[in-house]
RNA sequence: GCCGGUUUGGCGGAAUGGUAGACGCAAGGGACUUAAAAUCCCUCGGGCGAAUAACCCGUGCCGGUUCGAGUCCGGCAACCGGCACCA
């Protein structure tokens, strides 16, 4: 009998499933609790990508190592069932895109059971359950309630040719991504978030969470925020008239040159002059008309039209020009920019091409050539010469306060958040609208609104949502007491899955998203791991509802996640991203059946770090499946087995004390290649050993099957134990016996590595030399010359500096 | 352009500032076998060499700090990811 890892994989996954081994007892608040979960999957047609277990490995290590340290884990899954794939099925097939997703669901949910992961099913959820989707909406209605959600008309991606609004992702250089047809910008009747109110709290929170570098950053960079002083610019033409500008660099204020203000900015309509009218009229509409695409993609060419009216710098009291230009953004600041063509690049492209002057303010550069934007003294600029760029701010912001012409704020990048999809396969918005034409939340006893099932899914031409042809029945409803429209959009696929870490807590719960007690106990999940193409948008937006749900007191804790990993890619065998068009796709089912789930999972943690790139290795896992063949035959191979003895020879001793303690270490910091090669050590110096200590083995085989829980279970079971291996407490080591006595240093001289001695680990200076200079080698080296100093860290090395 | 990350043998990758290349893959050799497979053991950065003798070179490139740098600091390059007229 040798390893034969299908029959131990069912018999193990049968064994689990009838044991309700992973059940976690949410209510037991005995034992310390430790939340671990994934970034559930969208169960796509496709089935499980190899990609997924990696990250599921991982987080499942850590589940099963915690189990073993006496912490009562919740380690559940779900899916994010809501999407665009089920509904585009649907609309081909004209069948409803539940049935389709539930049979994915089921597909998904097999696949991730044959690779023996301990999750708690008791906790599965799937944000299409009415009974999950009620809490989706009672959390917008209550946003709703908050005035955090808000109707607003705003352009969106139209394709006329496909009569559809479409996403953001599914607009490709201004054309669909299916069938290539032209996208134009309409605006149309949205729902928004007003995501915006919590920049500054989303911003400085990051701090405390310990999360990737990289996902911080990016973050950071998304919220974007930007402190500066708001400057109030009158019209010289009409004194009762004024703008405000946002700038950065206030500290350039005498080099302002001219004004710009966006085209959608509502003075230029009544500023315009005459003469200019016809010229900005047009600018202005081709502006609009412009995707947000094809507006930035001019990127170089700074256009504008002049407005035939002047703005006075409230600094100098000079008159500036102003102009409507489409490289100032409606959307962000104040919608007006003051231009100081000297010292910033677009303003410099702008007034090179209307041959506008500059004016150099600060000396550093040369603006013959380009604008500077470095630091340096400043001039032409009256009390504010000569100093640098912070303190002329500050000297220049005072005046202004002092004008009442000027203030500090804060901006940022981050906008509100557009809601509403017109989209059949999502959460109904709870909202409906009565005749007086307000719109009112849904109350919570009505809830859900679940979705009414469709003669035809497909969307309508004029870019009205699915549901509008939904039946009467359904569309009118009444409000209380009064006849009402219910609201025909849907929420995007984000919804879900911005909350769905609360529900796993208690997700039966009929009256409230999850038992406060329970939420308080769970929150805040202790590790999350999941893709980094969900580093801003899954990541922004359950931070957003947390915070939501923080501040009506539902939740505890200020942050959702407090640990997150990303996990890398699995690339094809040739380094390349896997994909079905360069046929460089792995199956995990085949490998499953080829060479066991137990091989897949130890290949994908053994190939390289957790969060690099790793290219598929058919040898490197074959190496994975000889590993596991090599640890198995210690129990099942009776020249292995009978090395095995009650009695502790102490030939291990050091290494399975470095083991544990290598092995804790690591699956703590997710450092999994490492610890895997820690016990390949481990099982070599066995193999070399003339016993192996019976609880040594039993250690290892603990530590190995939260890597390979099938045939750890297996091992676990013949060293005569009848419980799963899965609560058998974690092992520890004895930490004297990692020091050895004896130690090997190098020996370099003048820096150099030349000779090694053997020495007491805790050898004295004298002692070190001593030994160094017996060496043949040292000798060698030491032969006629001087040691004019010596460098001995013990343990470490000992270098002589000679001459 | 800006922000992050990466760069180590034939390959994946190890290395609290302390003998670079752990562990694995591939390759080569040996044992066992009638033979093969499997298994077990050994070798395996480059150069010079008969050598598992000695020496020299070596962690993308150029400099610096240090007794000592893959690791810290300054500059540069290439690649990957994100953002991109945000005033």
């Amino acid at each position: 009998m040798s390893y034969n890892h299908e029959e131990i994989e069912k018999k193990w996954r049968a064994y689990w499933a009838e044991h309700n081994t992973f059940y976690c007892d949410t209510h037991d608040f005995s034992k310390p609790k430790y939340y671990v979960m994934d970034m559930f999957p969208y169960p796509s047609g496709e089935g499980l990508h190899v990609g997924h277990p990696e990250g599921y490995t991982a987080t499942d290590i850590v589940a099963r190592m915690k189990r073993m340290q006496g912490y009562n884990v919740l380690h559940p899954m779900g899916w994010d069932a809501f999407g665009l794939p089920a509904e585009q099925f649907a609309i081909k097939q004209n069948q409803h895109p539940e049935s389709f997703t539930r049979k994915n669901i089921a597909h998904f949910k097999d696949q991730i059971q044959s690779l023996g992961f301990s999750y708690d099913w008791s906790k599965e959820i799937a944000t299409i359950d009415p009974s999950y989707y009620k809490w989706t909406q009672w959390i917008f209605a209550k946003m709703y309630q908050h005035d955090l959600a808000y109707v607003a008309d705003i352009p969106v991606n139209y394709c006329p040719e496909l009569g559809t609004v479409l996403a953001n992702e599914e607009v490709i250089d201004g054309k669909s991504e299916r069938g290539g047809y032209p996208v134009i910008r309409i605006p149309m009747r949205q729902w928004v978030l007003r995501i915006t109110r919590y920049a500054d709290r989303l911003e400085k929170d990051l701090s405390s969470l310990n999360w990737p570098k990289s996902t911080i950053e990016m973050q950071k960079n998304w919220i974007g925020r930007s402190s500066g002083v708001e400057i109030t610019f009158t019209i010289q033409e009409h004194p009762e008239q004024s703008f405000r500008v946002f700038t950065t660099r206030v500290d350039t204020l005498f080099g302002c040159q001219y004004c710009c203000l966006a085209p959608e900015h509502p003075l230029v309509k009544t500023l315009v002059t005459p003469e200019q009218k016809a010229e900005v009229e047009a600018y202005c509409d081709a502006a609009a008309h412009k995707s947000d695409l094809s507006r930035t993609s001019l990127e170089k060419d700074k256009t504008g039209v002049f407005l035939g009216v002047h703005a006075i710098n409230p600094i100098n009291g000079e008159a500036v020009p102003l102009f409507v230009a489409d490289y100032v953004l409606g959307s962000y600041g104040t919608g007006a920019v003051m231009a100081v063509p000297a010292h910033d690049a677009r303003d410099y492209a702008f007034a090179k091409k209307y041959h506008l002057p500059m004016v150099e303010v600060l000396k550093g550069g040369d603006i013959s050539k380009a604008a500077f934007e470095g630091d340096g003294p400043h001039c032409h600029s009256s009390f504010a010469d000569g100093l640098n760029i912070a303190d002329a701010k500050r000297v220049i912001t005072a005046k202004l306060e002092a004008l009442g012409k000027g203030h500090e704020v804060v901006n940022y990048k981050l906008r509100d958040w557009i809601f509403s999809r017109q989209r059949y396969w999502g959460e109904p918005i709870p909202m409906v609208q009565t005749s007086d034409g307000k719109e009112n939340a849904v109350d919570e006893k009505e809830l859900p609104v679940v979705l009414p099932e469709l003669d035809d899914y497909r969307p309508n031409k004029d870019g009205k949502p699915p549901l509008s042809k939904a039946p009467a029945s359904w569309l009118h409803t009444t409000w209380h007491g009064e006849s009402a429209v219910r609201e025909t959009n849907t929420m995007p696929q984000w919804a879900g899955s911005s909350w769905y870490y609360i529900r796993y807590i208690d997700p039966q719960n009929e009256n409230a998203l999850a038992d406060p007690k329970l939420l308080e106990h769970w929150l805040p999940v202790d590790l999350y791991i999941g893709g980094q193409e969900h580093a801003v948008l899954h990541l922004l937006y359950a931070r957003f509802w947390h915070k939501f749900l923080y501040d009506i007191g539902v939740v505890k804790c200020k942050e959702p996640f407090a640990r997150l990993y990303h996990q890398g890619m699995i690339l094809g065998p040739n380094g390349e991203k896997m994909s079905k068009s360069r046929g460089n796709v792995i199956n995990p089912d085949d490998i499953v059946h080829s060479k066991g789930a137990d091989s897949l999972r130890l290949f994908e943690m053994f190939a390289g770090p957790l969060s690099d790139a790793k290219p598929w290795s058919t040898t490197g896992l074959d190496g994975s499946y000889r590993f596991i063949e090599r640890v198995f035959r210690v129990v099942d191979d009776p020249t292995f087995s009978s090395r095995l003895t009650n009695e502790n020879s102490g030939e291990l001793d050091t290494s399975y004390a470095s083991l544990v303690k290598k092995v804790t270490e690591d699956f703590e910091a997710l450092s999994f290649n490492t610890a895997i090669a820690q016990m390949m050590v481990f099982v070599n110096d066995c193999y070399k050993a003339k016993s192996i200590y019976r609880p040594y083995w039993e250690g290892f085989v603990q530590m190995f099957s939260c890597l390979c829980p099938f045939v750890g279970e297996e091992m676990w079971q013949r060293l005569g134990h009848n419980e799963s291996i899965a609560y058998a407490p974690w092992p520890t080591y004895d930490p004297a016996k990692l020091t050895k006595n004896e130690v090997t240093i190098g020996v370099m001289i003048n820096g150099k590595a030349r000779d090694a001695i053997t020495l007491a680990k805790n050898a004295t200076e004298e002692e070190a030399l001593t030994i160094a200079k017996a060496s043949e080698k040292t000798k060698h080296w030491l032969e006629g010359k001087t040691i004019r100093k010596v460098i001995y860290v013990p343990g470490k090395i000992l270098n002589l500096l000679i001459g």
